[in-house]
Parts: structure tokens; C-alpha cells; sequence
DNA sequence: ATTATCTATAGATCTATAGATAATGC
DNA sequence: ATTATCTATAGATCTATAGATAATGC
């Protein structure tokens, strides 16, 4: 039974990541998890900068990400963002690993810093595309897509934060839900 | 000239946990700063968790933090709030020391874990006053003020990340004034 | 040969304590 | 007396390198 040792590592340093961040965690406590001496998570992955960056891809390829929409193969609208999210209550890990690393990839020299710089800008693109197919170039307010798609990202974003420290005040997809009905009014 | 030591050090250390993050900062880099040693600046403060909680007592005090409002003395209106992300643009330091000491409070056993708890729960009660001043108790699609009030916080957060990223790409004011037009229409 | 893994270890840090010295305040 | 500050240092980590050993694949 030869398990993919490098993926198993990788999901393990995700954990390990969100739990006590970039900065805090150590090599050798992804090792335990996986039950390997540090030298031998060293073995797969060089450094540790090296290792947070295949993590970071493994959610290109695996659609790991809180809002990985690729994998979903049909259209994706604004309602399928709003079901990612339903999703992610089950998901409260992963959604505190792309929390906690986005947050300390602004810090000075960070290792992330071009990935999630990247990641949203790319995500503010498709987003715009999103709802302008949805809900046409102009919503209320005199709003435009091109405005709406990063307060759709910092509405995702911001909510996680708050409902992260205090799941039980904060309903997730029901305050993205109230947005959307912002944006169709 | 006896400059206030222990504010002089708060300052240096809220500067210092934005650049490097909690974790990350040492109490040796927040002594440099003030041209003491590590264990003159423990001398005053006894370990880096109370540092840190001193810290964050000093925004109570004296509106530090990126969105305190108290100190404005009028009545605090949307607008006030929208004004106060213009001046922020100007504060990027504290900004990125909020935004990464707020998320590094989802952690597991994080000292400031309360305390951003807290902070959010008080932010969202009074700040779904201002709406309901403002806007009365039915908003936009149904909206209510209790759920204006997370999504407002959520906007703000979220858009530092992504400013914080990407300054010229993202126009903070702008996009929250955006927002503020979908809750008026 | 290469891959997987380990032990040993160098070299940096980092937090925090102990205890000395000098200056200040009564 | 107390306050401010320093040097010295214990005790933990942490990253990364070096090099050994065992197993696997050709």
C-alpha cells in the first residue's frame, strides 16, 4: 500500500498551517501528523517556504480552496458560490487555513505574497464575469460588476473571519445569501 | 525628557506584530526599536502575551484601531464610517497590524482570542444601530439592520486584505461608498 | 542506482529568569 | 526604596545540512 507520502504530507502541513499559522508551525509537528521524523518531511519538500508553496498548489489542481469554482464543471453563478459556502460550515479546517494564510501573506516578504496577490485578482475577474452574466452591466446603486465582484470576495472573506471566532452568531450562507439580495434588489 | 516608555513601547510593538505578525515578532525586534534591549522592554511589560494584551488595550484607549469610532464624539452615521476608511489609506501600518493580529486570533488558544470575539460581537450591535438610525429597520431585499451589520464588517475586512495586497488595484473608499449605495437604494 | 527514512548536529533564534548597576525620589 | 536598565544565561525551539542505513527497482 504505498500512500502518496508527498500528498499526505501536504494535506497534513494545510492542517498543521490553519491551525497555528505559517509562522507558528513547524516542520517537525507535519511530520508527526504524519508520522514521519522531520528529516524525513525535508526528504519531499527542501524547506519549508518550499512546502508551503506545493500546498498552495495542491488547491490549484484540487479545487481545495474555500472557493475553488473550477471543478464544478457547468456555469457558475451566484448561487453556486452561495452552495460552496453552505459546504464550507463542514469545513471549518480548510476554511481557517486559507484564512489564516491569506492574512499573513501581506506581511513583508512573505512566501504567499504573489500567490494570493495572484489568486485575487484573478478571482475578481471571473467574479465580474459572473455577475455581469447574471445580473447584467448595471445593479442597484448605480453599482457596476467591476464593484461588485471584490465586495463579493470581502463579504466571503470577512464573514469567514467572524464566523471562524463565533460560529455559532454568525450564519455564513444566510449573511452571503442577504448580500446577494443586495445586489438583486 | 521622560518620554512615556511604556507608550513609546506599545507603539513600537503594534508596528512590529503588523510587519511580522504576532508569532512571528520578536520582543527583541519591538526593543530595537525603542533602543532598549529584550530585557529592558520586559521590564516593563512581563511576557509577550501581556505585551500583546497591552496592546490591544491601547486601541480601547485611544481609538488605534482602524475602526474606532467612539472618539468622533457626534453621532456616527455611515458616512462618518466611509470618511474613516479615506484617513485609513494613509494608516496602512495599522491597518496590516489589525488585519493580521485579527486573523491570527482564530488560532487555536490565541491570546487576543477574546478579545477580537468580543470586539466583533460589540462592532456588530452598535453598528446595526447606525443602520437602523439611518435606514430604518427594512433594508434593500428584505435586508435587515442585524444583517447589514456583519456584512458591513465583513466589506471592511475584507477589502484591507485585498488593498493591503494590491493598493492600486483596489480603491477601499471607493468600494465600500459602492456598498454602502446598495443598502440606500 | 535510487528512494525513503533515520540519527546527529550545527547554528540561529526566542522567551524568560537572575542578578548587577546606576539613577531617581522621598 | 524604587525604578530603569543592562549582562549573563538557562532552556526551548526551529530550520536545514551531513551522512548513515535499509529497502526498492532495474
Amino acid at each position: 500500500m504505498p500512500r502518496n507520502r508527498r500528498e499526505e504530507i501536504l494535506l497534513a502541513a494545510l492542517d498543521v498551517f490553519g491551525e497555528r499559522g505559517y509562522t507558528g508551525a513547524s516542520i517537525a509537528a507535519v511530520a508527526e501528523r504524519v508520522g514521519l521524523s522531520q528529516q524525513g518531511v525535508l526528504h519531499y519538500f527542501p524547506s519549508k517556504d518550499r512546502l508551503l508553496a506545493e500546498v498552495l498548489r495542491l488547491r490549484d489542481e484540487r479545487g481545495l480552496d474555500v472557493i475553488a469554482l473550477g471543478g464544478t464543471g457547468g456555469t457558475i453563478t451566484l448561487d453556486t458560490i452561495a452552495a460552496i459556502i453552505d459546504y464550507n460550515r463542514e469545513r471549518r479546517g480548510i476554511v481557517q487555513s486559507f484564512t489564516v494564510l491569506s492574512a499573513e501573506s501581506v506581511l513583508d516578504d512573505h512566501p504567499a505574497g504573489d500567490f494570493f496577490r495572484d489568486r485575487y485578482r484573478e478571482s475578481r475577474t471571473w467574479m465580474a464575469d459572473i455577475v455581469r452574466a447574471e445580473c447584467g452591466p448595471d445593479l442597484p446603486g448605480g453599482v457596476t460588476p467591476e464593484q461588485a465582484a471584490p465586495l463579493l470576495l470581502a463579504v466571503m472573506d470577512g464573514l469567514q473571519q467572524q464566523w471562524l471566532l463565533s460560529p455559532d452568531d454568525i450564519d455564513m450562507p444566510g449573511l452571503f445569501r442577504a448580500f446577494l439580495a443586495l445586489l438583486r434588489t
